[in-house]
DNA sequence: CAGTGGTCTAGACCACCGG
DNA sequence: CGGTGGTCTAGACCACTGC
């Protein structure tokens, strides 16, 4: 209290954390509102306005005007999983990074696929299925839709040294997307691919991603047995 | 630019989201410095700073002090997935939302487990499993292992009308932990809990979480065949 | 309607780090 | 070293919303 040092909002944030933790602020409970704060941290009021948000925004606090700002009931509600670059995955461990296109076609998509990118009956867009390896080994199976319609330069597009993913990236500037995550047993196809028996339990990863509003590509991935997707908060 | 306008950071915001998307700013570029853009849009440093700081963090720009801002290579690198409260979920379908439990007891944790609660060697802690039912369906198979050295209250707990999940929150201040999702096959045991066929594809939530440094409590959610976490950004 | 959080401003100093 | 983003401040006005 009697210091002088300057508070920064970080500092501001670990004390309010600690109130919450050691539970003086207890679930539910209304905290003092922000010019309080502001005068028993001795700081702006605009410092704890800035401690408080990122609290809010990791879902501790919960914060209404004129209502104040409450401890949350439901704390680590959200956690924010990095989507996997796959070649930055598979390099960052060390291996060695590698794809082979198996398949490119010109083709109707499954109405699912058509729903997703927002297609009319009877386009025929860009269809691939490429093998990711890490050391030669299979690391994901994608099966990948382009619309083609919206991005025509793609039909030109040479995958030898980029990947369908690199290619978009560069050429498309992606401003969204949805994201799904599921769990599938793998068919006798993708087993075969993927190296592994069928039957065997693998993660889904689907995406959907647009520019503007374009919808660009509809891509599945289906990882190795024994992938997992991790993330700490 | 004769526009008198207040300029609010979110209009700041859209307008670099703008410059970004129609690529007059193209991926891996720099862009003016915040005093610039300031005065382009007639506003003060710090309304320019919130809006690019918000887009840094959404990871479409990259900063670096004195090298300045440039527009990320590689856009839409994380989403951020709620983590589901079973209840809610449940009920928000409109559908009845109901558990019981299979299985209490107390037992010495498997190897992977004890490593994850950072335990010794021969701790009997707290095992459940309960089943999640929405509108008496199955609809995820809950395995968890408390602490109870760390929460020794919760050997007295009622799990009759309040899940393990919520007598916890409810008892302890959580702060961190992290989570896992992967794919599994169904074994025989999960798909007669789960009223589904042995093999089928499931999506396996773990999560593990702590207060401070004691690790309190490690959960398997096993969810129920077609089962997807969804998010958009 | 009045209290609370949300935001803007103008100015200042600082931390980092590229050249 | 010097340019850039990171942050703090004091004060102001505004937007929402519970009472």
């Amino acid at each position: 209290m009697t210091e002088a040092d300057r508070k920064t909002w970080q500092a501001v944030q670990d004390e309010v954390r600690r109130y919450i933790s050691a539970r003086i602020w207890k679930p539910g409970e209304l905290i003092p509102h922000e010019a309080e704060l502001a005068l028993q941290f001795g700081c702006a009021r605009a410092t704890v306005n800035r401690a408080l948000r990122g609290l809010a925004e990791a879902g501790l606090l919960e914060r209404r005007r004129k209502a104040g700002t409450r401890v949350a009931l439901n704390p680590v509600r959200r956690a924010a999983f990095s989507i996997p670059i796959i070649r930055e995955e598979i390099e960052s461990t060390g291996q060695r990074y590698g794809y082979k296109v198996f398949l490119r076609e010109m083709r109707v998509p499954p109405p699912d696929v058509q729903a997703r990118l927002q297609l009319s009956g009877a386009d025929k867009i860009l269809h691939l299925q490429t093998l990711y390896t890490a050391d030669n080994r299979p690391y994901v199976f994608e099966t990948r839709w382009i619309n083609s319609i919206a991005v025509p330069d793609v039909l030109n597009a040479d995958f030898d040294m980029l990947s369908p993913n690199e290619w978009l990236v560069r050429e498309v500037a992606f401003d969204g997307g949805d994201f799904t995550v599921s769990g599938v047993a793998a068919t006798r196809e993708e087993a075969a691919v993927l190296a592994c028996k069928p039957g065997e339990g693998l993660l889904v990863l689907e995406r959907t991603t647009r520019q503007g509003d374009n919808m660009i590509t509809a891509v599945r991935l289906l990882f190795h047995p024994g992938y997992r997707m991790h993330t700490r908060c």
